[in-house]
Formats: C-alpha cells, structure tokens, sequence
DNA sequence: GTTAGCACTCAACAACCGCGAGTGCTAACA
DNA sequence: TGTTAGCACTCGCGGTTGTTGAGTGCTAAC
C-alpha cells in the first residue's frame, strides 16, 4: 500500500481529508462518515476511497471510532495538529477592535471591574465559558495614603499604589478628629511611606508608635488594612464568564458532568496553576487530557496573555468541547489581549 | 361518609396524614405510598385507611397523582397550607447567629462585597440557590468629597454619602496641581455640596462654573462622575449565590430545565420585579406557578427583608425545589435578615 | 490507484413483556 | 360507623427482543 509499502505517512491528501472531517465534526458533533466527506465536501474522490484514507488516519491515531458502525471523530492528536498548524500559519485575524473597545466602558477603574468586564466580553463573543486572571500582584509600592472623614468616629482608608491600584477601608478615629486633622496625618504618613512596599509600610506602622504625632489605635487600623491590602493584593483575582455556555453542547447534555465541570470552575484554585503555567508563548492550546484536570476530559483551554505592566503578565482564556472553534477563539482572544493590554498600561501612565 | 354526608373537610387526622407526606417528599422526592405513611410514620392505622383520607385529600386538592399506579405528591395548595400553618405558628427556630456572624468578616466595607457575602452565606447553609437584593437607593446625600493624588495628572474622587456608600473613580487634572491644591478644591466642594443630594450636586457643578475657582474640566469630570454614582446607587444590586446548587436535585435532573432556570436568573430585571413586591411581610413565600415565572414552575421563593435605615428595606431570599426544606429556609432567612440589618445599620451610625 | 459492490456490525429506536408498587372497591368486623 | 383485610386492577419501569440504517472493511473489477 501507498508508496511502496506498510511505511504509511501523512501526504496532503489526508490532511485535507482531516481537515475536512474536523471541520465538519466541529459543526455538527456527530461523527462523520465517508459518505458525507465525499459529498459534503467536494473531493473528486468516492465514498471508498475516503474509507481507505480514514482507515490509515485511524491507524495513525488522528482518528477515533465511537464503535464500528459510526463514522470517525477527530482524536485530540488530530486537533494538536489542526491547532499547531493553525498557529504555525501565524495568519489569526483579528476581530473587529472596534466592537470589542465598545464593550469596555471608557472610564479607568479598579481592577476587578476591568477583570469581569473582560470576562463578560470574551464569553459573549466566543460562546464558551472565559476565564480572566489578574496578574500575580508583584510588589506594590505605595504612591499615596490618605483619611477621609466618613462619620465623627470613623473614617476611610485610601490607598493608591504605584500599579494605579486603590483600595479602601473604614476605620474608626477618635470624634475630635475633623477634616483638616485627618489630611494632616495623611500627609505625615503618605511622607513616610510612600515609595515603601505594602509589607514594609505594615511593619513601619506597628514597630515605631509615637514617630507619628497621632494616636495608636489609628495607626493600628491603617496597618492591619495594610495586611490586608497585601495579602489580597497578592492573590491573583479570577473572574469567570459565560458559565453556564457550557450547556449548548451536545457533549454536555448530562446534568452530572455539567456539574461536575461547574465544580470545578467554582473551586478556583485548580483553574490558577493551569492559568499560571502559561510562559512566554502568545498562545497556549491545552487540549483534552492535556488541561490535566479530569472533568475537562473533553473540553479544550485557550489562553493568552496580556500585560499589566513591563514585567507583570495577566492571562484570559477560553474553555468550550474540544471541538471548539479555535480559530475564531485564538482571533477574539489576541484582539482582547491587545485591548486589554493597552487599557491597562494607559491607566498606569 | 365521615361527619354525614358528601361535604368532606379537614380534621386533624387528615391534616397529620398530609402532613407526613409531604415530609416524606422533601425528603424523598419520590412519590409517597399508603404503606409508606402507615409504617414509617407510626399512625396507629392501617394503609387502607390511610388510603380512603389519601383519597379524601387528593379530592380536596392537596395531592396529586402523577399516575394512577404511584403514590401521592404534594399539590401547591398542600406546600400553601403547610407554609402558612408554619408562618401562623410563628416559632421560627433561630439558627445560631453566631455561626452567621462569624461568616461575615468584621470589616465595614462597601455594599456590594456585603451584598455578595450574604449570598454567599444564604447559600451555603441552605443548599439552595440564594438572591440578595440591595434596597432600591434612596436618595443619597453627599457628606463628603475627595479628591486624592493618583498620579501627575489623574486623581481619585471619593465620595462619601449620608448612607455611608462610598464610591470611587479616577479622573485627568492637570498637572500642576499637588496633594495640597487638591485638598483645597475637596474641602471647597465638600463645603458646598455636603448635604445635596446627587442630582443636585451634578447640576450645581454643572451650572455655576467660574464659582469655584478651579479649572472647569476638574468639575465637569467630577459632574459626570456623580450622574454616574447617581444612576448606579439608584439600581438595586442583584448577588445570587449557590446558582449550581440547583442541580442537586432530581426535579432538575434535566439540562434543558437547567439552562432555563439559569438563564432566569442571567436576567436579572424578572428577579428584581419578583424581589421588589415583598410588602411589609416578615417572609414571603411564592410556590410554583405564584412566582409568575414558566422557568420556577416547580421551584419555590421565599423572601425575607432587611432594613438599611428606617425607610429602606433590601430582600434576601431563596429558591429551590416546590418541596423545599422551607422550616429551615425560614430560620435561615430570618436569622441572617436580622444579622444583615445589625451589620449595616451599625455601619452608618 | 480508484471505485462499485457486498457482507457484516452495531447503536438507536420501538415494541413488547413481566414485575411490583400502589390504588380503589367491597365486604367483613369491632 | 369507622377500620381493616383482601382482591382485582392499573400502569410506570427495567429488561429483552426485533428491526432499521448508517457506516465500515474487504474484494474484485476497472
């Protein structure tokens, strides 16, 4: 057979023959015969020999066979090279910028606002369930601190650091405290610790009571805030969207893997190691077993990444069936990415 | 038959045997039989006597029988009665408050994140699907205005309102102005301002230019920002919790049914129509087809209030299955209801 | 190398059947 | 008069069986 004999190799033939079965199985979710290769897709060639085609691509493991009667399906090695190629050709349009910048409001805002906003974007476009990670809080300095009277006992905590981050808090103050007292100490301690790390600024509040000419219990508030900042600072934010998208698939048409699948978005720890392990590359394609995670046996993750800053990189991604549609996905998801990426750096300045 | 003739009512007996059955269907889901009652619920009578009141009961609509070979199910007008017997009783156990309490963090903080907390909590010690409704924004007079340093030339305004919701946003000024400038405009517009409420403030702001003496673009920014405020203080927040929890239960064993009621629930106005006539009502409890909506035909909402301050009230409550733990639901509600109230009119002092 | 033809396989669907849970009715009983 | 045992009846459920049709692999002819 073929060239001589049993040394069976992939020639362009089957490829397009792939190709073809891929692109249909992608559509309908059911397996495809050679019948419908042959007549669907215009190939000049009969029913059979498709069949002999489809028998060596079987036998080469790009295609899987459900049981004997039923037409093929794409194996996840057909997909692996469906997508390599597809990056490998470089050629991912992009989607309109335009519809995509109408999304996002125009205002700078706080993180988590861009974050779920983005979420919502992704998923509304592609259909799949997005994922969008915050990058990993590298270490915030602070730009400025600052007490804004809420009541006569308490007041509110600002922060602004050097990322453009800000985060707020109540705290109580003593009532003989007004306006221009707490601006005062704002200034004093926006002197002192500006430029200092969140951790650094926490251990200069607690450890030297009385260089501030206020009293303890304040400076005690504004530090155990400090903490907190830091430590939720720290821990990348993730924000979901398009969850429940997941049920449009035949593929989940069981109420039990469904609920498996949204377990597993809601316990996100899992969802942040994938998301983490991205490197440098534009894009990530984890297909099937290759997401490690069990309940996403049949699902494939697409990620990208964007940029906060110089050396801090967030990720989104995509997760549908493993027939997913990855060329419209890795288009939405470099526009987004690019989007993303100038949002943020122009609200950094 | 019984009492005389045809006119059949509801005596105790009848009543305990109703009852039985509908705990044993909440608990179950499965549709309960004569020897069901007569053997695991020590009645003291045989199953065919049970048999003859099962069939009185059905006649006075309080069962159903989805077959003529299955056993009984509870009707709506049976869950109305139980409920209602359960309202009128009115010995809602408290869950331990404590337990509740300590849910919550400690921290004041903004509304939203309380808002979501709370759904978080209500879902979690219900098993249900959970909503929290903030109250329709009253009126929110400013009590003060700030404007902090961001960068060289952006700011943060915060705004502080009598409700003591708070809110941010960042704006350009021009890059001449320092910590201490920017002090100087806040305490200016503070002064004017404080006591207005939004709307007015947006138009005094809007109007008066050349009043205070800083540049124009500073104001109508800060203008904007309010109109912005204004209009998303005024629309209620919606946090669900628990939204998977649904497919726990076999009535929902069906991803079509699924989807429905997840998309409900995507669209928040229905929820918020349904939140919002809750009246004076401790607890509200809509049972099936009383919810309005097709998706919740076979669900039940039980509602609870809570007061911000003395005019407003936001809705907590629930949704799960007709045969809904609804003793515990209750307890739950009122327990957090009071909990939730504690906690924000605390905060605003 | 390609293709028509044919025998074969096997999931999906429908029809069927027996089981058993549960009922309603009747007649006997306290 | 209310309660109960007994019995015939109903009908959903689970398992089996039969049929159909899509799809295959193989072979032989082109």
């Amino acid at each position: 057979m073929e060239g001589g004999d049993g040394r069976m190799s992939m020639d362009t033939r089957k490829f397009r023959i792939l190709q073809a079965i891929i692109d249909d199985y992608i559509l309908t979710a059911i397996p495809v015969g050679s019948r419908t290769i042959s007549k669907k897709y215009e190939m000049g060639l009969s029913s059979a020999t498709i069949r002999n085609e489809m028998s060596d691509l079987e036998e080469l493991g790009y295609l899987d066979q459900p049981h004997v009667s039923a037409g093929r399906i794409p194996s996840a090695k057909a997909y692996r090279l469906y997508v390599d190629q597809l990056l490998a050709k470089g050629a991912i349009s992009n989607t309109d910028a335009a519809v995509v910048k109408n999304y996002f409001g125009k205002r700078a805002r706080q993180m988590e606002e861009v974050i779920s906003c983005a979420a919502q974007v992704l998923s509304g476009l592609t259909h799949y369930t997005s994922l969008v990670m915050s990058p990993k809080g590298a270490e915030q300095r602070i730009r400025n601190l600052q007490l804004v009277p809420v009541s006569n006992t308490s007041a509110l905590v600002v922060i602004v650091t050097e990322g453009g981050i800000m985060r707020d808090s109540v705290i109580r103050v003593s009532a003989e405290m007004d306006a221009d007292a707490l601006y005062a100490i704002s200034r004093t301690l926006t002197e002192h610790l500006s430029g200092c790390t969140l951790a650094e600024a926490q251990n200069l509040l607690g450890g030297t009571t009385g260089k501030f000419r206020t009293n303890e219990h304040v400076l005690e508030s504004i530090a155990d805030f400090l903490g907190e900042v830091e430590q939720q600072g720290s821990q990348t934010k993730l924000a979901l969207g398009g969850t429940s998208n997941i049920m449009n698939f035949p593929e989940y048409s069981d109420v039990e893997k469904v609920k498996g699948f949204l377990n597993v978005l809601e316990t996100k720890d899992q969802l942040l190691k994938l998301l983490e392990a991205n490197g440098e590359m534009a894009f990530t394609v984890r297909i099937g077993a290759e997401t490690g995670i069990p309940e996403f046996a049949d699902c494939s993750l697409v990620t990208a990444s964007y940029c906060l800053s110089d050396n801090t990189q967030g990720t989104i991604g995509v997760i549908g069936p493993t027939r997913m549609h990855y060329e419209h996905v890795l288009s939405v998801l470099g526009t987004i990415g690019k989007q993303l990426t100038d949002l943020l750096m122009q609200d950094k300045e």
